[in-house]
Formats: structure tokens, C-alpha cells, sequence
DNA sequence: GTTAGCACTCACCAATTTGGAGTGCTAATC
DNA sequence: GATTAGCACTCCAAATTGGTGAGTGCTAAC
């Protein structure tokens, strides 16, 4: 069957009228609402075409229509208008990210703050991954007989550091020694490459002269980079969904809540999904629990280089056109936002 | 009235039933269940007594009794007996924090988690504060031409540092010669002495001769302080009040996640707290939104000196003994774990 | 191809009924 | 005087009922 002109203008008629109520729409309203030039009778049987098409369905006999998840898919894709923000929207995202411009995880929280505050909906934004970020250099400074502080600095300008516990006596020209040969093998090579290939393995044996000081420092080395791989996550509008009616029933809001609480799971499925705008909408999303939910989440970029990710979870029914402009445009200024702020002050995680 | 032994029996039994079944409780449940030797209509006029005294309540007129906050208090005051923690309760507590005994904060959180899977509540676990921690001392290096790590470690062991943006041009010596002065002047000065006493801007001004340095330093450390004395909040069990009679209200589970969402008010809430186990039952709390809580915290310490918290919040019907003693074990714990482990590896956070 | 008309469906709401658990009081009993 | 049995009364909760309205699908007329 063909989807005709009208046949689309009269999905779009729905769609537009179901998001905005959350109730199915029926043929009546849809005519007398929206100006199509036919009756109700005609539209009834667009509408029964509709649904043999997959775009349409009916929870009961005698119910109006809602989309389906394919009706919002080709929405997305062919019938959505991208929606230029308003002046006001544009500078309360502007005047937010400004506010802490050099505070780095500052503005990524206070990003997915006000982007929950624009949509309504459950927000968040996911620190950037530093895989592939290169190591630049290890020093290791005495603190006192039995404690020693590495730090380790990478070519994006993070700094980690943690505070060793030796066992053994150590002379600063050792610890010196060992921080500017750690440095010699590792520098340049990225933090995965470093914990993927064993290298540390190999360099243990290197130095064997001093084992027993880099076997005190070596398994911290590797936690410490390991942790400098961890993103954060922050969500913000948690409690915007019991305001929408989807989750007007506490088994939903349940299971909702709960899956966004296992931070680390979320984590890895944002961090799987495709740089750039992506919108996964019901049955589309792999996972199960998230088959009444729609994400949609973009990627900034830190000095060109590092990828973190922000965006929304929300219900299928959902303001599209708006929420994607507004993703769109806060991971843009969020970029642009991270490369001027070049050599600005960094804290440590 | 006198509070006699019987209606304390009664009292007790009430309260017992209630807290399992979460329903009001008749007399004549009550003498079926309970082997009190006195027929329903005497534990009537009893419970009559009781509900003049203050201890109970009535939903409606032909309702059972429910248990007031004052029956609760004076349960936890007087009826209750410490419950002995289950072998197995206590190896499970025993092998949860012993697993990352050497990851300060991730011990910390282990310990919510471990606290909200015994108790099926919510729970949470706060960082010690570091006001009194004092400062050891301050070094500054040199990364590249624009860049200086500043570090600072503090008595207890803690490790901060901050990446700083130099505009000016500066040498080693320089460097050097500004942090072994700022080492000179805050040593042994608690973190909140710093920041309190504006000890900084006298600071500034005496060594006018490399204010150019300074004036880019002082900031910094100043704010690197203040993040010191930032205490992270973990929190588990969220979802854990969908499965809560008194929370099976869209409405009530909302207010309930939206105060626990505030992280820094609620965090500022516990941390005014006194320390030892602080039990506050529904209108005891000063918050009106949490006057259909009860909210159970006891303190750690770390090195005897800076203390953490951690706790329980859930309705007002709790299973008091058990959680108390369970939140008590935890604390106990925690405070040794963190006595012995002396010196031991701790993360800059 | 479009539309009017009509029978039919189903969710939703309000009113009503019914049953059960519990109370409070009174009078009898220990 | 304390305890208890008995009884009328209250109130909630759950089930039942009937009416309403929005909506559909079909058919026949335009």
C-alpha cells in the first residue's frame, strides 16, 4: 500500500496531536482539531490503512489511534522539521555553561541540568572516555618514609595521582630513577594500549635492580590508570517522570527508576551507542526494559579528540523535533566550549 | 495514667504486628496471635488507654490501633533489645568491606550497599568531613610552560591537587620557593582555619616580591581547599520504597525520591547530625517532608579523627532493632577497617 | 472516492450493595 | 473492682450495576 500525501499528513496530524495529550486520537477530534478537508468517516479509513501499515495502533476496539513505534521512526527521519531554538532557550544554555566554564565536570553536570530543566524529561551527560588519551609523564614525589604520590599526566591534561604505601627504604635518586624510566617507556603510548598489552609486565622484568620499589609502585600504576579510564555520569530529572503520564503507574515508574540506577549497566550502554546525534525509539533499543522508552543522545568533543556523551530518556512519546535541536545544541556549544577553554584549569577526578 | 506492664505488652505486640504487616491492628488479632491471657475486650479498654496516653492511633472508627511516632520512640528507647547480628549477616558484612579494603571510597560505598541488601531501605554513606583535617604540606610542579600541578597534602593523608593555567612566565626556583613558603604558613592549620580566617589574603601581600605567581596560585588553592572539604554522598537502594506498603502511592514515592535527589540538602542534613547511632522517628525530623520517616545514622571515624556517617531512611514502621544494630556493626566496621589500615593506599578524590 | 448514518464496543465514572473487621458500651461474671 | 461476653454501630474495601461518551467499522447513498 502506498503512503500517500495525505495519508502522511494525516499521521502527522496524530502524532502531533498525541504528544501533545497522551490520549489516542480519534477520527472526530483529528477533523474538527486539524484542518484536512475530509470528514471523520474518510479519515477512519486513512487511519484503518494506517494501521494495517504498522504506524498505527489500537489498545482497544474502541479507542482513537496511537503511533507506533514506526510512526515516530519515519517521523524522525522524513517528516520532522528541525526546530531552531529560541533566543531565550539559546541563552539560558549559554548562560549555563558559562558559569563554571573552568570548572570541566562542573559544566558537564550543570549541562545535563539545565537540559532536563528545558525538556522535562530525565537527563544526563557521561564524562568524556579517555582511551585513547596518550600518557605524557609519570613523576613520583616522597611525601614521608612509607608514602610516596604518583601522578600521572596524559596529553589532554588530566592529572590522577595516588598516594603509594612502600614498604621498602627508598632514596629520592631511586624514586626519581624509576619515574623517568616509566616515563621513557610509557609516554606517548595510550592508556588502553598500556593496560591492554601487558606492557607493564614486560617492564617489571626490565628493572629488576629495583623490584622491590616497583613492585610497591607498579599494581598502583595500573589501578590508577585503569581509574583514570572511568567516566562519570551524572543524571539530573530523575523525578520528571512521574509527571508524565506514561508513568503514571508505580510498576513503570519502578522499573524505570531502577534501571537508571544501575549506573554502571546505563553507562555501558551509552558509551556502545554511535558518536553523533542518535535517537532510539521503543522496540529499537536493544534491551528490553528500555522497549517503552526513547533515548536519544549526542557526542561533544574534548580538544577534537576525547568523545563524552549527553541527552534525554523519556517515553516514545515525545517532542522529537524540540529535544534533538536542543541536544544537538548543547553538545555544539559544549565542544566549542572545550576547545577555546584550551590550557584552562583541570581538576583531578 | 500509668503505663503499666500489661499495656506495655500490648504496646509491644502492636507495634511487633504492625511493623510485619504494615496493617492497623485489632484486639482480637491481636489475642489470637499474641498469648497475652486476656480476651479482646480487656486489650480494648487497654488500647483505649493507650491511644489517650498518645501511643496509638486510629485510621478511622472501626479500624485497628497503628503505633504512634511516640509508641515508636518509646520502643526504641525502652522496649527494645539489641538484636545479636545472624553469623551469616555478619560474614556477608565482614566480606563486603574487606574486598577493596585498600579503596577508601569505594569501601565506603560498598558499605550502602551492603547496609541497603540487608536491610531492603534505602540507604546512603557519607565521606568524613575534613574540617579539622590539618595541612602537611604544599608543593608545586612544574608540568609545561603554562601549566603547574599544585598538590596538597593534608595530615590525614589525604592527597588534593589542581592543574593550574600560568600566564606568567616562572622558573623553578620560583615555584619551589612559593610552595616551601605556603608550607611554612599553613602547616598544621586546619583545612576550615584556611578558608575562615581569610589567612589567604593576608598571605598575598607578603610576598608582593612574586605576587605575579601568587596572583595566580592563591585562587586556586583556595578553591582546591574548599573542594577538600567537599564529602561525597553514595546512596543505594532507591527503589527499594516501590516495595514499601506506606510508599504505594505515586505521589508519596515521588516526594519521597525528589527529597533523596537533593543530594546536597540531604547531605547537609545528615552531617549536622550528632555522631554515635542517632535514631529520629516521623515528626522528630525537623524536615516536614521527612515527617513520614525515620532515619537511622551512625558515625565512623577515620584515624579516630574525622568522621563519616552512614545510615538508613524508610517509613516510620521499621524493623528498629534489627537495623540499629545492623547500621552499629556497619559503623563499628568501618571505623576499625580504616584504624588499621594506617598508611594504606588512599585516592584523591 | 467520499460521506452520512447507525449499530456496536469498550473504558470510565458514579451510585449502590455487601461483607468483614473492628470499636465502644453495657451488663453479667469472676 | 477487674474481666469478659454480647451486641449495635461504624466504616472501609471490593464487587456490582447502569449510564455516558468517544470511538470504530460497515453499509449504502451521494
Amino acid at each position: 500500500m502506498e503512503l500517500t500525501e495525505r495519508k502522511l499528513k494525516i499521521l502527522q496530524a496524530i502524532i502531533s496531536d498525541y504528544v501533545k495529550t497522551a490520549e489516542p486520537v480519534g477520527s472526530r477530534t483529528l477533523s474538527k482539531k486539524y484542518d484536512l478537508g475530509i470528514s471523520p468517516a474518510t479519515i477512519r479509513n486513512e487511519m484503518a490503512d494506517l494501521e494495517e501499515m504498522g504506524y498505527l495502533t489500537h489498545p482497544h476496539t474502541s479507542a482513537g489511534r496511537v503511533p507506533s513505534d514506526s510512526a515516530y521512526r519515519l517521523y524522525v527521519n522524513a517528516l520532522m522539521e528541525k526546530k531552531e531554538l529560541s533566543r531565550e532557550e539559546k541563552n539560558i544554555i549559554a548562560e549555563r555553561l558559562k558559569s563554571n566554564v573552568n570548572e570541566f565536570e562542573k559544566t558537564i553536570e550543570h549541562a545535563a541540568t539545565v537540559l532536563s530543566e528545558i525538556t522535562n524529561l530525565t537527563s544526563f551527560a557521561l564524562t568524556p572516555t579517555q582511551d585513547e588519551d596518550a600518557l605524557k609523564f609519570i613523576n613520583l614525589l616522597p611525601v614521608d618514609e612509607h608514602t610516596v604520590v604518583m601522578m600521572i599526566v596524559s596529553e589532554s591534561g588530566k592529572i590522577s595521582n595516588t598516594a603509594l604505601n612502600i614498604k621498602v627504604p627508598y632514596t629520592e635518586e631511586n624514586l626519581q630513577l624509576l619515574a623517568k624510566t616509566m616515563t621513557y617507556n610509557y609516554k606517548g603510548k595510550s592508556i588502553s594500549e598500556v593496560l591492554t598489552n601487558n606492557i607493564i609486565e614486560n617492564f617489571e622484568t626490565d628493572i629488576a635492580a629495583m623490584s622491590g620499589l616497583a613492585k610497591d609502585v607498579m599494581p598502583n600504576f595500573m589501578k590508577t590508570l585503569e581509574d583514570m579510564l572511568n567516566v562519570n555520569l551524572y543524571m539530573e530529572g530523575l523525578t520528571n517522570i512521574f509527571d508524565i503520564p506514561e508513568y503514571n503507574d508505580l510498576q513503570k515508574a519502578k522499573s524505570f527508576i531502577e534501571m537508571l540506577s544501575q549506573k554502571e549497566d546505563f553507562t555501558k550502554k551509552l558509551i556502545e551507542r554511535e558518536d553523533g546525534v542518535i535517537v532510539t525509539i521503543g522496540e529499537e533499543n536493544a534491551d528490553d526494559i528500555m522497549n517503552d522508552c526513547a533515548l536519544i543522545t549526542a557526542s561533544y568533543h574534548v580538544d577534537g579528540k576525547l568523545v563524552g556523551k549527553i541527552g534525554v530518556i523519556g517515553p516514545t512519546r515525545m517532542k522529537y523535533s524540540e529535544v534533538t535541536s536542543i541536544v544537538e545544541y548543547l553538545t555544539d556549544n559544549l565542544s566549542n566550549t572545550f576547545k577555546l577553554e584550551s590550557g584552562g584549569n583541570e581538576e583531578d577526578e
